[in-house]
DNA sequence: CTTAAAGTTGAAAACGATTTCATTTAAGGA
DNA sequence: TCCTTAAATGAAATCGTTTTCAACTTTAAG
C-alpha cells in the first residue's frame, strides 16, 4: 500500500509537494503538479483516511440513531438523508438503538471517540440532560423529536396538530368511542400527539377511558394482537387511532380475517401515509408525514453547524402535517377511488 | 479533549502504562492500574479513534452496498447484520448504489482508502474482473448475488431453483400464458431466475414470449405501470411472476381498482415473502427468501476473513428458496384462511 | 540595478494512539 | 551471596497525513 512518501520518492518531491497536488492548494508548478498525478496513478495512490482523519479532526461520518431500519418511516428518512449526504461529501453511519437507552449512549459515544463528526437523532430514549453531554463533542440534531429542554437544533412535524386532525376526522364521523394506540412509552412524539388527540376529545366533551389505550405497539404483529384484544372488549370502540400505518394494516387484515367490515364495525386511521397505506383494501386513512423534507432539513443542517461551529442553540424547523382521507374511515363509497 | 498524554501526566505514568491499561494488556500493576482509571474517569478520557486506525490499521467499520434502503427486502438484510456486527464490535456503513456502476466502484473506493475494514456487496452492477481490483485492499463477501467468476465468498439463495418453483407452481394452476418482470436488466441473481423460469416453462413445451418481459420493474409503481401495459394487451397473459412482493402488490391494488379478479382474471406470484404479502387482499403467493440468514452468514463470514486474512479464494453458501402458496394464486377458497 | 512582493519548494513538527526495546526492580534458586 | 528470570515501567519510534516556517527563486516596480 504506498504511502504519501513513495509518492513524493518517485515524483523526486517532498511529501508536502505532494500533499499540496493533492488538497489543491496553490503555489505549486504546472510541471511539479504533473509528476505528482504521474506517480499517483503509477503506484495507485490513495491518502489513508485515518491519517487524515487525525491531523485534520474531521472523519466525514456522520451518525444517525434510529430504532429499527426495517420501519418504512425510518428507511425513507435514511434513504432522504443519504442523497442529501453523499452530494455534500459524507458517509452515513446507521445505528439501529431498538428504544434502548444503554445502546442510544453506546453510539452516542461515536461523537466522543471522533468516529463521527455530528449525530442526527432520530429517536431519544435518554432525558436531554444525558444527551446534552455529548454536545462538547460535536454538533447533534434531532430529527423528528422535540425536547422541549432541546438546547441543538430541532427538526420536527407538529405532532400535536396530527393528533388533533386524526381525532377530530374520527368524531366527524361520528364516532364517540375512539380507542388509541402509540408506538412507544416514553417518546415525548407519542405524547404530544396523545395530547393533540385529547384535545379533540375534550373539545367535544368526550372523555377518554384509559382502557382503550393501547401502549408500545408498533408492528403489523401489534396491530393483530390489538385487534384481538379489542375483539374482546364488552364494550367496544367504533374506531381507533393507530400510531403508524403498520398497525392500523394489522390491524385492518385481521379484522377482515374474522369477518369484520372496515370502517362500519371498526373505523381505523394510520399514521405516517406509506406505501401500505394505498395497498390497503380498504386504503387506509391516514397523516401524512413529510419525511423526505424533514430528513433533508436535518441532515443540511447539521452540515451547516459543522461548519460554523456554533450549535449549542435551540433553533426549531417545524413542518406541517396533513390529513389524507381515504376509505379505512368513510363510510360512502365516494372514497373508494380516492386510493 | 484530553489525550493520552493528559491521562499520563494526571496519573504520573508514562503514555505506554496508561496504553496497556486501556487495551488490557498483562505486567501493569494493580495499584498503577487503579490510578490511570481514575484520571481516565476524572478527565473524561476517550481514545482518539483516528489515532488508532491509524496505529491499527484497523477501522471497526464494514460498508455494505445495497440498490435502497427503502426496499424492505434490503432494509431487512441490513437489520439482521447490524445485530451481528453490533456483537462482533462493528459498524455499518450504509452505501445505497441505485444500481449505479460509478456510485458501485466510489463506495468501493471506502476499502481503498482505509475508511472500512471490509465490504459487503449485496448488489453488484459492475463486472467481477473490475469489483477484483479492490480485493487487495481488503475482503468483500458477494451477498445475495453469485457471480461465477467471483474469487470470494459468496452467500447466495438458490435462483434459478426460485424461478423454476414459481413457474412450476402457476404452471400447476394451469396456466399457459406467464408474464414474466424483473427487477434489473443486467444483475445475475435476474439471470438466474429468469433461467429457472424459462426451464419450468420449457419442460412443459411452452414457449415464452418476449413480449410478456418486463424487465427494470422493482417497485409499487412499477406494478402499477405493468398493470396497465397488461390490460392494454390482445392477447394476455393469464398469470405473472412479479420479481419482488412490491410490484405484485402493485398490480394487485391496481387491477382491483379496475375491477379485475385476481386470481380469475390474472394470478399473481411476487418474491420475497415480505410482510406486504400477508397483508394484501387476496394474500400473495410468494417466494421466501431466508434474508436474516442470508445476512448473517455474509456478515459473520466477512469478520472471520478480517482475522483470517485469506478471503482471495472462492467458497459458496448457497441457501435454499421456498414457496409460499396464498391466495393470489389459488383459486379455491382453501387458501382464504392460510395467511 | 536594487528591492519588495509573490511564487515555489522542503524539513520538521504536529495529530494521538500503540509497540518495540531498554532499563529497573523484585523474586527465586543454587 | 550471586545469578537468572520474571514483572513493571518508560523513551522513543511509528502509523500517514497536513501545516508551519524558513529558504530560495522569480517577477515587477522604482
Amino acid at each position: 500500500m504506498p504511502t504519501i512518501e513513495d509518492v513524493a520518492k518517485l515524483a523526486g518531491l517532498s511529501r508536502t509537494t505532494v500533499s499540496r497536488v493533492i488538497n489543491n492548494h496553490p503555489y505549486v508548478s504546472i510541471e511539479k503538479k504533473q509528476l505528482v498525478v504521474e506517480a499517483m496513478n503509477q503506484l495507485g495512490y490513495v491518502p489513508n483516511s485515518a491519517a487524515r482523519s487525525l491531523r485534520n479532526q474531521r472523519t466525514g461520518m456522520i451518525a444517525v440513531l434510529i430504532p429499527r431500519i426495517t420501519n418504512p418511516f425510518f428507511s425513507q428518512m435514511i434513504e432522504s438523508m443519504e442523497i442529501v449526504a453523499s452530494e455534500k461529501g459524507y458517509q452515513l453511519i446507521v445505528c439501529q438503538t431498538r428504544y434502548s437507552k444503554s445502546k442510544e449512549l453506546s453510539y452516542l459515544n461515536l461523537l466522543k471517540t471522533k468516529q463521527v463528526d455530528g449525530v442526527i437523532l432520530a429517536s431519544i430514549q435518554n432525558d436531554w440532560k444525558t444527551v446534552e453531554t455529548y454536545l462538547q463533542y460535536g454538533p447533534i440534531i434531532l430529527c423528528n423529536e422535540n425536547d422541549v429542554q432541546a438546547t441543538a437544533p430541532v427538526v420536527h412535524a407538529n405532532q400535536m396538530y396530527g393528533g388533533y386532525i386524526a381525532a377530530r376526522h374520527l368524531i366527524e364521523q361520528g364516532h364517540r368511542k375512539i380507542a388509541y394506540c402509540c408506538r412507544s412509552l416514553e417518546s415525548k412524539v407519542a405524547s404530544k400527539r396523545e395530547m393533540g388527540f385529547l384535545k379533540a376529545l375534550q373539545e367535544e366533551g368526550l372523555t377518554f377511558l384509559e382502557s382503550y389505550a393501547f401502549r408500545n405497539t408498533a408492528s403489523i404483529e401489534d396491530g393483530r394482537s390489538v385487534f384481538h384484544r379489542i375483539r374482546e372488549m364488552a364494550d367496544k370502540p367504533t374506531a381507533i387511532f393507530t400510531g403508524g400505518d403498520e398497525v392500523a394494516a394489522g390491524i385492518i387484515s385481521e379484522a377482515k380475517r374474522f369477518g369484520w367490515r372496515i370502517p362500519e364495525d371498526l373505523a381505523v386511521i394510520g399514521f405516517d401515509n406509506q406505501a401500505i397505506a394505498q395497498l390497503m383494501n380498504p386504503t387506509i386513512t391516514t397523516v401524512h408525514q413529510p419525511v423526505e423534507q424533514m430528513a433533508s432539513i436535518a441532515l443540511q443542517t447539521l452540515v451547516e453547524k459543522l461548519y460554523s461551529k456554533n450549535y449549542h442553540s435551540r433553533e426549531e424547523h417545524i413542518l406541517s402535517l396533513e390529513l389524507v382521507i381515504r376509505e379505512s374511515t368513510i363510510k360512502s363509497k365516494l372514497a373508494k377511488n380516492i386510493g
